[in-house]
DNA sequence: GATGCCTAAAAGTAGGACATATTGGCAAAT
DNA sequence: ATTTGCCAATATGTCCTACTTTTAGGCATC
């Protein structure tokens, strides 16, 4: 080496106990530290995080690493910061809960069951009409890509990893079909309502049904271009899935 | 002064022409400019901004600056950003479309025809279970927000700005009605797609029609707690302004 | 009581040094 | 020849420090 070493991380004592910050960055884990504690209250609205100095030393970290969490912050809509005011939590109607990333860090803490419920709701919203359109425009590429995802339900299961993707990936191939860019962006944000939905199925009902009856149903409809029938098993499928799912909250 | 000044920022001829800088912050102008340039295809998918030294030096700004306005960007899942491989635009599946600032950046730049009758579309969707919604849960301050919003719209015309954003608020309201956190994090988003559907209906339509009496059918029905009328008085009410939209388009 | 300046506090910007993590090539072993 | 594994180049990640800009909120003035 011939440029003089300033300063070496030799204080840095390799803490055994690693937290949630597993292969995330810094700034990645401030800002899910962070996003989590304003989502399950701990900060509510309007709470002040505190200087950036300070917060920043409070955390160990550099102001820099602490000012880019808080920028992912600011994107999601969670917080707002203003010179000489500081870093104030927004109301709830400001927070973009469809986020993939506020979702996750959602359910990582509690999963809520309101939320989960208000998720449902939301997917029973949007996916028969979204099988509708698709019913409409699905190309080829599309009906095959549902096709593969029922196979890879029918091989694995909705037990297994392998059949719970493949049925996310069902939902998602819907989403896409429907032909509207808007929609598509909602597959990260359903994808993550339908993970969290298995989830709950599996894990704490004592019998799970099998709703690849219901699924291959929405599928003949979709292949059949019958928008009418495609909506109304869409929404038959998330019925009785609601159902399911209400049996195991209550 | 007692101390001495190491920098002086002297070299900043005050540039007359401050593009659309205005009131924003250099990460902020810089987020939005990428934005943009990423949403209308400047950028296509898969693309690489070059990295970030290089980048922030074409750009005139910090390499600090540079690098938040891309942590906005990531937050939002237009890029995606790692060592050595540098910052990648993400492909269109992955982007927060009903993100609002994304929606803002879609719309300052280029009012795409398409993606405007996309977010119709969703509204289409989501609004009229909304109201259905609104009509069994909707609390006395949720109806006196509508009621203040026909109010205003009654008053100012959807031709003012006064009444374009009475408009909003009672979309908004109906929303924020239907007790379902997932939908309130839509107000933004539908918010800023009335926004646009009002624009070109106020601007390109050469009459363009009062769709007031519409809105009050549906303030009725769910004032009378009647779900059925709600949805189908908010299908009615999309259904002439689709019309109105798809006139003026083609 | 409304208006407007003024100050201090906090965020915003800059730039340099160093740390860390990937990718991809090169070499050695199979 | 193919695979495996190491290594180094490169770009992002982190930290620090100094400085600039904005603005909330107090204070004086009108």
């Amino acid at each position: 080496m011939d440029v003089p070493r300033i300063k070496k991380n030799a204080d840095a004592a390799p803490s055994r106990r690693r937290r949630k910050s597993e292969g995330l960055r810094i700034h990645q884990a401030i800002a899910c530290k962070l996003g989590s504690q304003i989502l399950t209250g701990h900060y509510p609205p309007g709470a002040n995080l505190g200087g950036e100095i300070d917060a920043s030393e409070k955390l160990g970290v550099s102001r820099t690493a602490y000012r880019e969490a808080i920028r992912i912050l600011i994107a999601k809509g969670l917080v707002d910061s203003r010179p000489k005011a500081g870093t104030h939590v927004l109301p709830r109607r400001r927070w973009n809960l469809l986020d993939p990333d506020i979702l996750a860090w959602m359910f990582s803490e509690s999963p809520d069951e309101e939320f989960v419920r208000d998720l449902f709701e939301l997917r029973g919203i949007i996916e028969p009409e979204a099988a509708a359109l698709a019913a409409l425009r699905a190309s080829d590429d599309h009906l095959n890509a549902m096709e593969d995802a029922l196979d890879g339900m029918r091989r694995y299961g909705l037990a297994k990893p392998e059949g719970q993707a493949a049925d996310q990936e069902f939902h998602s191939a819907i989403l896409d079909a429907a032909g509207n860019r808007a929609l598509t962006s909602l597959v990260g944000s359903v994808g993550a309502a339908v993970r969290w939905t298995t989830y709950f199925k599996q894990n704490l009902s004592p019998h799970p049904r099998n709703s690849l009856p219901e699924h291959e149903a929405v599928f003949h409809a979709i292949a059949a271009r019958d928008a009418e029938a495609a909506r109304r098993s869409m929404a038959h499928l998330l019925l009785l899935a609601r159902g399911d799912l209400v049996e195991i909250i209550a």
